[in-house]
DNA sequence: ATGCTTATTCTTGTATACGTGATCGCTGAT
DNA sequence: ATCAGCGATCACGTATACAAGAATAAGCAT
């Protein structure tokens, strides 16, 4: 999987990028520009860029200058459809095989998050409450398993970034604590239930309510300004 | 996602001969033949490999060339765990939004399937099964739940090729009728079940019993032979 | 002033060249 | 006869060159 090291360095630095909402979606992703940054040639900025595309962070179309994703709101559904299945797997297997050092690691990964929090470091802060769902996922024990939600939790990024209401910020440590203290207790539908409640509070989050801005029509806002603004 | 068809044509080529195990695990895959074979150079080969292998149907080391993946048991059991979750939230879907048209579809598949059996043309009986649930989670209406299916299912393949006992040909149309009859009474606990036994059924084919060639010790065989053979 | 057409520039698509690490066969020694 | 060391060849890693399609700006007509 790992390109030369330095294809791999750009990859890294701009799925960072990303995820941290430092390149929101739509920015344009220039190949020249991107390999003069990171001293490279245009071939390694390509393989970078197609590696992200695959996992949904960037999308390319023939001819067109790559642009950070930009997920629809049916996609930004169905992407947290399927976390919802996957993170459940990973609750599972996770009750199944608990050890108590597994509790340590967790503790330790949320006060991070919540030390970042404080300070106002809402970029750090929000990769990290990611984050502690990728860590969940490793000490699962299935790399697949961990590695599709790796994926499916990095364009979670993406879709707070367009949808979400400014300022959020996930201030989800407290829910994670609370699925921390569930697995403790090695009891299955428990956990999973914290846990699906965990991922409705961060879907209700980033998503509008319902189907309020479903789709954009422009006729629709213009409507609202037509009659008397 | 697509990349320049000439270079997606060099893709498809190679993924399907991947999954009828014309290509078996361990195949080296050199950039220049390929290249020759599809003439296209060694530019847009590299794209379709590199593709291939963010789907873990192919293996990239540095410096070397590329092969056929070869998963390790292990990997195997962690494909099928994967597999089953998704393939649940697809049953799950597909009975929630069920219109009759789906179960004609589904049966005008599984009619193919037994036809190549029939004839004994066992590489696109093979493909053909894995198809089946691929068109099942298209049904679903999942894209991302389909992309993620889609790649596990060839995986499969791979595991069959290395694990599997010769001759099974998954003989698996009967179990996909059953499926699809469930799925026409839109009962989600019957369904699921099916399914879920139904995939057994696939993984008791292609993996051994439990842990028989768990991981082949050098030391273990060479022990069977050094008493008296 | 607005809209349409055309020319220029910018950016990507693909092939190819060159350097370097791997692979494999050969020679020689034990 | 087997194995270690070594050189030749082979295949990949990366940069670069050239072609061609978009994006953009300029110019013209209305």
């Amino acid at each position: 999987m790992e390109t030369s090291s330095r294809s791999d360095i750009a990859y890294q630095a701009l799925r960072r990028a990303i995820i941290e909402q430092a390149l929101v979606p739509g920015t344009k992703l220039r190949e020249d520009e991107i390999g003069a940054h990171f001293g490279i040639s245009r071939t390694l900025v390509r393989a970078a860029l197609m590696r992200l595309s695959q996992e949904g962070l960037v999308e390319i179309k023939r001819k067109r200058t790559a642009t950070v994703a930009v997920p629809s709101l049916d996609e930004a559904r169905e992407i947290f459809e399927v976390r919802h299945c996957l993170e459940q797997q990973v609750v599972q297997r996770l009750t199944a095989h608990w050890r108590p050092e597994m509790g340590e690691v967790l503790e330790a990964h949320v006060n991070e998050e919540e030390a970042a929090s404080r300070r106002g470091d809402t970029a750090s802060a929000s990769r990290l409450a990611g984050e502690f769902h990728i860590v969940l996922a490793r000490l699962a024990g299935n790399a697949l398993l961990a590695r599709y939600l790796s994926e499916v939790v990095s364009r979670c990024s993406l879709i707070l970034a367009l949808y979400g209401r400014p300022h959020v910020a996930e201030c989800a440590t407290a829910e994670h604590r609370g699925v921390i203290a569930a697995l403790r207790e090695r009891d299955a539908a428990v956990s999973i239930r914290a846990m699906s409640q965990h991922l409705h509070a961060v879907e209700g989050r980033a998503l509008p309510e319902s189907r309020e801005a479903e789709e954009v029509r422009i006729s629709d806002i213009l409507a609202r300004y037509s009659t008397a603004g």
